[in-house]
DNA sequence: ACTTTAGCCTGTCGGC
DNA sequence: TGCCGACAGGCTAAAG
């Protein structure tokens, strides 16, 4: 599942074997991802040099010397680097051949994820309309309590809400809720200034420690350089229903919020 | 402007 | 053992 830390996993996993090297030639085996893939971008990226790779919420952004691939990992993405005669399996959805004699290879079995070509990334309509990032430096508590006045939605949608803020999916939502006391079921427009200040401190300290570890790992998230994250030993409430909280006892408690499980702690989180 | 719902897609798992 | 429905959840678009 890859959120924030994962998609940045991938990023430095890749970054190393890309940065510096040119674009031999571009393999779509299969175009029909989230949105068709453009049949034009193997032409617009063969012959390009690729200068970085960064992040936009969880969008990958390889920037070559005249224009950016975007890719995002969707649910079951995978990044990862192989040889040009690596066989390809089935989910194996493109491949960019460097002239290194490696390739960046897409996997994602569930054909969630997107795969396009811009001159100018941020302004693609779905990256115009985001958030800030959490771990940057316009986001904090008193931005997140500006946005959600007179919000109904629970708290835990709101943060989910890429629009309001960018990275935090289902597992980072639930466990920085955990982490600062707020109960999911909370109207965002209810909690007050001062929560808003420990949330948004929770968001940052859990996505980074997740970094750190290289990233969550349930089933089938791998960083670019093929290890899985380890972030899941960390985890307080996700995917723990029926455990025991590690601080007050109680049981974990799951719950559908917007047709995702919100997993949390009834007693630690008010 | 906000809220809710449907839909995309396939591997895995529990129940019968 | 095999079948089948539920579930996983990123995100957008459309409807209310």
């Amino acid at each position: 599942m890859p959120e924030l830390p994962e998609v940045e996993t991938s990023r430095r996993g890749i970054e190393p074997w890309i940065v510096g090297t040119r674009i031999a030639d571009v393999v779509v085996r299969d175009r029909r991802l989230r949105w068709p893939v453009a049949p034009g971008i193997e032409g617009r990226l063969r012959g390009r040099r690729i200068e970085s790779v960064g992040r936009r919420a969880k969008y990958l952004l390889i920037k070559t010397d005249n224009g950016t691939a975007i890719v995002h990992l969707g649910m079951t993405g995978n990044v990862f680097i192989v040889d040009h005669d690596a066989p390809a399996g089935i989910h194996d959805h493109f491949d960019i051949l460097l002239d290194s004699g490696r390739s960046l290879r897409f996997r994602d079995p569930r054909r969630f994820g997107s795969f396009f070509f811009s001159k100018n990334p941020l302004a693609h309509p779905l990256l115009s309309g985001l958030g800030p990032e959490p771990l940057g430096t316009d986001f904090d508590g008193d931005y997140l309590w500006r946005r959600s006045r007179g919000r109904k939605v629970n708290v835990k949608q709101f943060i989910m809400d890429a629009k309001v803020v960018v990275g935090v999916g289902n597992i980072y939502a639930s466990e920085s809720l955990f982490l600062a006391g707020i109960n999911p079921k909370r109207s965002a427009g209810r909690v007050a200034r001062q929560r808003y200040a420990v949330l948004a401190d929770a968001i940052e300290d859990v996505l980074d420690r997740a970094i750190r570890a290289g990233g969550t790992t349930l089933r089938d998230f791998y960083g670019g350089d093929g290890e899985p994250g380890y972030f899941r030993q960390q985890l307080e409430v996700y995917d723990r229903e029926g455990e025991h909280c590690r601080h007050c006892n109680t049981v974990i408690r799951a719950i559908v919020q917007g047709q995702r499980t919100t997993y949390y702690c009834k007693s630690c989180q008010t």
